[in-house]
This record gives structure tokens, C-alpha cells and sequence, in this order.
DNA sequence: GCAATCTACGCAAACGTTTGCGTAGTGGCG
DNA sequence: CGCCACTACGCAAACGTTTGCGTAGATTGC
């Protein structure tokens, strides 16, 4: 209220110049001379000038805003996603906006409505678990705001997007059970329409048919990957006529909540049942054991992302078709999944540890 | 590029109204008549009118947007109180920008630049660690932008402020692990400099001298909350001639490092030793046993501190004192902290579990 | 019947930038 | 000297809203 800020105006009296060379200074335009331009940018700094980006936006047609839409921030997946795109975008000039949609498509489909009313310049979705459908991207589409989703996507239509190999990472996880071992491994999976579940899960088939072993249709758990749903699965799977000697489940989550049980039956992990989840959590380390996992280095996919985004607004209106970046997963070595020689043990612990 | 938005003029044009006529009729003024103003809101309805953000502020010098600074959002504190101020923000139609300072002033100070850069209406900052001066917050005062600090703050600004009694929760803990009858507690407390720790450290030493408890120098241990100064901090005391039989900690992380040690060393949780922690983050619900924690409601922490903030920014240039608002934190007993008898115990779990 | 009040709307300026176009002044070239 | 190119800058419009003020026309009061 107090204190106006200084405007270009405010310099241009100030210098004697008019405000489109105060302007033009200030963005390094060459048609100024040296001097002029050195005056103006002295003169700024002293008067702690911040440009207005309401009218420079208003004036250009655009905020230098992004919008983001993730499930949710907790957790450590989204979180340094959302790092990763700050970093990106602020390097680009750009301001982030971030909603949650608690994994609801109505939440959603509000996102989208704000980051819209919000003026952003373009727009990073992961999706909710519970969307199905498209009709509300078609709205953003049809405002010709650029849009890219990341890790989970809705397969089938035309959009940029940039993700992991899950499929990879479901294979190599599974195969690394393989590796040690383990014969009959079963499987957490989270709701198949989501990308991301359905590849993990093909990459654990693959890995089985590849070493001749069956994928046994009471080994298969599809749930929403919550901790609770780790217990009922694995209370379930304890009473099958052969139970499981490992898990690969598709999310750290469930893998807590079925430790807990094993424990309960005082089963050991890794010696009777090997763990291996995915998107290596934080708190993936602080069980006991502690438990391996895919990671997913989250922090690249976000500045990925961004990177796609702002190249596909760079290209806005050659209407170039979608592109999709697909990024490789890790996985992190440690004690639940490992019951080799203790030599063998130690230097895969020392090689993935942290 | 391709469609351009239907801005008021062209809602004006097709209604052969002036533009302040729609403009006031879209808000609602009752200098409009009835009639004009359903046949705007309608033509704005069928043709998707969306108001321009960055023009409206511009012209009303605001941008209807809340800047945050925290020092991260992982975890669950934060995660939690961004969406308690999403909420209240999103409810009083504003949106909201989030800033990590990663637990760093020289980012703090960045990302301060970068909000009164987008134009934001006011700030809300919770300090990063290393935050031990206020110069950069000056400049944002100068400026006459509305600020309130939440849960990190530094005591002795003249600031409105949202904190948790902190001292409180430390007294809480504290006499919780008196009652279940352990004597010798030793305490992991965070940089002084930071109110949160200072006060959990008072709760802490106000308990024990009202049960006639000396407050011993070897029991405590000033560190930075991670799980690795928890495993270091164990170690030490656990070397003392008479170590610990019970911990406070204000965090849950350096508790899930200390117990880590315990069990190396075949020491019980709770039978040997009682912990408890702060926070209640994710995963004190996951440890073997379950971390006893005090909870902060950190979701109304969010809203609290956005009313106050908005109630700041419309009282503007009044200049009034800055408020205070304190919140009362709460006790989480789980399995960490209970030796008593188990009748006592189990009711105790049924009432505070999940 | 005329002033006063009220209703419902229009005019135009303003917010701070950006940018296409125009133009003084300068220097070079033939 | 005339012409052209070039440099360095100014003019003014435009972006889409909001809002103070002005004003037709209708209504009321006396």
C-alpha cells in the first residue's frame, strides 16, 4: 500500500528516455547504445526495480507460469519430482504452480480449472489412481495449452510424455529374486488401467516365462497399494497350499504392511521370504531388514518433464505429433532380497547402499 | 496460439453492452440490472469465458497469489501444512506458488526473490535451518508485502506467527515416559537457534524438574535431527557409565537411528528402553515397535497460518501488532513408550492407534 | 410541472509492459 | 552534394480488466 514500486516509467523520467528504451535496456536489446543501457541497468539496481509480471505478461500473452498436477507431494516419488521441475523450470524462467489431487479425478479435474484461471503457460499431469478417462485434458487441449504427463499416464492417446521403463524395472526386479534363488514369487500390483502397475507386472511375467516358470494366477495380488492392503494380500497368500518364498510388489508401501506379517509368523526376510518393492522410499531403508527397491531417480524425470514441456511450447503451432522420453530405473540392492553367500551379499549391499 | 480466448470486450460486443457494463455484471454488481446481467453470465457460460488473471491484477495491483517458503516437502510435516494452505488459500481465491528452500538461507533468499518477482499478495515462510538473521526478510517488509512465519520462526521480530507449543509437547512427551515409569531420559534436541527446538528442549527440562529430576548435561544431545546423528547419538550414550532407560527426541528421524543402535546392542524398545519422538511422521507407524510421537495437526497449522496471513493483507496499512496464534500439539502413544501393565497398555493403543 | 432522486448503463483512464514503426542524427560512398 | 544505410531512440497502440465519474431516462415528491 505504502510504497510504489518503481515502474520502467519511473526510470525513463528519471533518465530522460522513454520507456520502451528503458525497456529494451533492461532485456539487452543491441539497438541500445552501451551507455544508455548501463545508465538504466545502474539506475534499476538502485532503485531495486523488479519488473511487473502481471503486465508484461498481459502485454505478451503469456504468465512464464507452469502448472503442475500430482497425485499428492507426500511420499518421496512426487516430492523430488516436483524439485526437479522447480529447478528446471525456475532455470527457464518460469514460476510453478502445484495441486494435489489426492488421487480423485474430481480433485483433478479443479486442478486443471485453477491452473487454467491461473493463466499458466503450460501444464505437467501425473495422474489420480482413479482416472479413466480423458474428457477433462480435452478441455486444455482444445485451449491449445501445452500438456505433458509424466509417470502415469493414460496410454492410447496423443500426448507428450515422459516416464520409466516400468516394465524394465518389474523385469529386473523379478529377475534379481530369480538370481537368488527364489522360485515362487508372487506379485503386489496396483490398479491395472494405470500404466505404470501394468508394465511392472509384464516385466515380472516376462522375467518368469523367461526362466520356464509358470505366472500362477493365486500369486497375483492387484489392490490400491496401500500398507493395509500389504497385510490382508500377505495374510492371504500365507494361506495358500504353497505359499510364496518371495514378492515383488509394485510399491514400497504394501511391502511394510506385509513384512509386518511375516514377522507376525515369524517368518525371516530374506531367508524365508525375499521382498523386493518399488520406488525406493524413504523409508524403504529404516525397516528391518531393509528393503530392496526400484529407484526411480525421481528428480531427473521431473526436469525431463519440464525440459518436454517447454520445447513442446517452443513448438506451439506446428502441431508436432507427441513425443514420449522413457527413462531407465534402478535397482537398489539390500537386505530383503538377498540370501547368497554372505561374500556375494556384502559387495552388492557396499555397491547400492545409501 | 490457434483460439483465442473470448476476453469481456467480445462478451460486450455480442451483447451491445459496454464492457464495465459485463465486467460488473460478472461480479455481481447490483447497480446491473437483473436482466443484463443473467444474459452476460450466460453468453460467458456458452462461450467458456475464463476473466484474464494477469489483467484484473494488473489493474487492481494484485495478483491474487500466496507465496510459500519451506524448507522441504517431502516428509510429512510440510507436505501436510501446503495442503492445509492450498485448501484455505484455493477457498479465499487465491493460488498458491511453493518454494523449497532445502534447509538453506542462501536459497530462502532466492526463493523470497523469486515470489516478489511473480507478484505475490503476501508470503508464508517457515525457516530453513540455517536461518539464523532476518536481513533478507527485511527487504520483503520494505516492500509492504504481507508476511507470516509458521512452526520455524525467529522469536524476538516483531512478526505474526503460527507455532505449535512446542513447549508443551516436549512437557507432554517428557512426562508420558515419567509415568510409564522410566527415570533416566535423555533428550535429542535441534539447532537452539530455532524456537521449535529450544521449546521442545524447555518442555523437556520442565518436566523433569517437576518430578524432582535433575536435568543431566551427558543426556543431551544438540544435533541436526537426522537418522545418522540418531544412530551417532546412541552410540554415545549408550557408553555412558549409567546410560539412558528412555528417550525424547524432537524428531522421529534421529529415533529411528537410535533404535537401529538398540537393537545391535539387544537392547528392547519399550522394555529396556522408551522413545519417543516428534512430528508423527509416515513412517513412525512402520518401525518394530511403533514410535510414540506427538502430532501436530499440521494441516491446520496451514489453514491457521493462511487466515491469519489473509487477515493481515486486508489490513493493510493499518499497521496493526502482529498476531500470534498457538497451536496445541498432541501425544501419539503407540508401542515405543508403553512398559505398563498390558491391560493399561492395550487401552492406551486402542485409544491413540493409527 | 419541475426539481430531486434513483436506476442502469457508458466513457475513458489507468495498471506496467512490450513492440511495430517511424525518424532524427551520423557517417560513408560515389 | 545527394543518397543510402545504419544507429539509437521515441511514439503510441495494445494486452484485458477495473472503476470513478458522468448521464440519459424513469420515478418520486411536493
Amino acid at each position: 500500500m505504502a510504497k510504489k514500486r518503481a515502474s520502467i516509467t519511473d526510470l525513463a523520467q528519471q533518465l530522460n528516455v522513454s520507456a520502451s528504451t528503458v525497456s529494451r535496456a533492461l532485456s539487452g536489446h543491441r539497438t541500445i547504445s552501451e551507455a544508455t543501457t548501463q545508465r538504466v541497468v545502474a539506475l534499476a539496481k538502485a532503485l531495486g526495480y523488479q519488473p511487473n509480471n502481471m503486465a508484461a505478461g498481459l502485454r505478451r500473452g503469456r504468465s512464464n507460469m507452469l502448472g503442475v498436477v500430482v497425485p499428492h507431494i507426500d511420499g518421496n516419488f512426487f516430492s523430488q519430482v516436483v524439485k526437479g521441475i522447480e529447478a528446471a523450470a525456475s532455470k527457464a524462467g518460469y514460476h510453478v504452480l502445484i495441486c494435489q489431487s489426492n488421487e480423485s479425478v474430481a480433485h483433478e479435474r479443479e486442478n486443471l480449472e485453477t491452473l487454467m484461471n491461473a493463466q499458466v503457460d503450460g501444464i505437467l499431469v501425473s495422474l489420480s489412481r482413479t482416472t479413466r478417462e480423458f474428457r477433462h485434458f480435452e478441455k486444455v487441449r482444445k485451449r491449445d495449452i501445452p500438456l505433458v504427463f509424466f509417470d502415469r499416464i493414460l496410454e492410447g492417446h496423443d500426448v507428450s510424455a515422459v516416464v520409466i521403463d516400468d516394465r524394465a524395472g518389474g523385469y529386473r526386479a523379478t529377475k534379481h529374486l530369480l538370481e537368488q534363488g527364489y522360485r515362487r514369487i508372487a506379485h503386489f500390483g496396483g490398479p491395472q488401467h494405470l500404466n505404470i502397475y501394468k508394465h511392472r507386472r509384464q516385466g515380472y511375467e516376462d522375467a518368469l516365462r523367461e526362466h520356464g516358470l509358470p505366472v500362477a494366477e493365486e500369486l497375483l495380488t492387484i489392490c490400491d497399494m496401500k500398507m493395509e492392503d500389504g497385510v490382508a494380500g500377505m495374510r492371504r497368500l500365507l494361506q495358500l497350499p504353497t505359499p510364496p518364498d518371495a514378492i515383488f510388489s509394485a510399491s514400497d508401501f504394501t511391502l511394510v504392511g506385509a513384512l509386518e506379517v511375516l514377522k507376525e509368523h515369524g517368518l525371516r526376510v530374506p531367508e524365508d521370504v525375499g521382498l523386493v518393492g518399488f520406488s525406493n522410499e524413504l523409508f524403504s531403508r529404516l525397516t528391518e531388514p531393509k528393503l530392496t527397491s526400484i529407484d526411480q531417480h525421481c528428480e531427473l524425470m521431473g526436469r525431463s518433464a519440464t525440459h518436454l514441456l517447454l520445447q513442446t511450447m517452443e513448438e506451439q503451432g506446428q502441431h508436432l505429433p507427441p513425443r514420449h522420453v522413457v527413462l531407465q530405473p534402478n535397482l537398489c540392492v539390500r537386505a530383503s532380497s538377498l540370501r547368497l553367500a554372505p561374500t556375494a551379499t556384502a559387495r552388492l549391499l557396499a555397491e547400492s547402499s545409501r
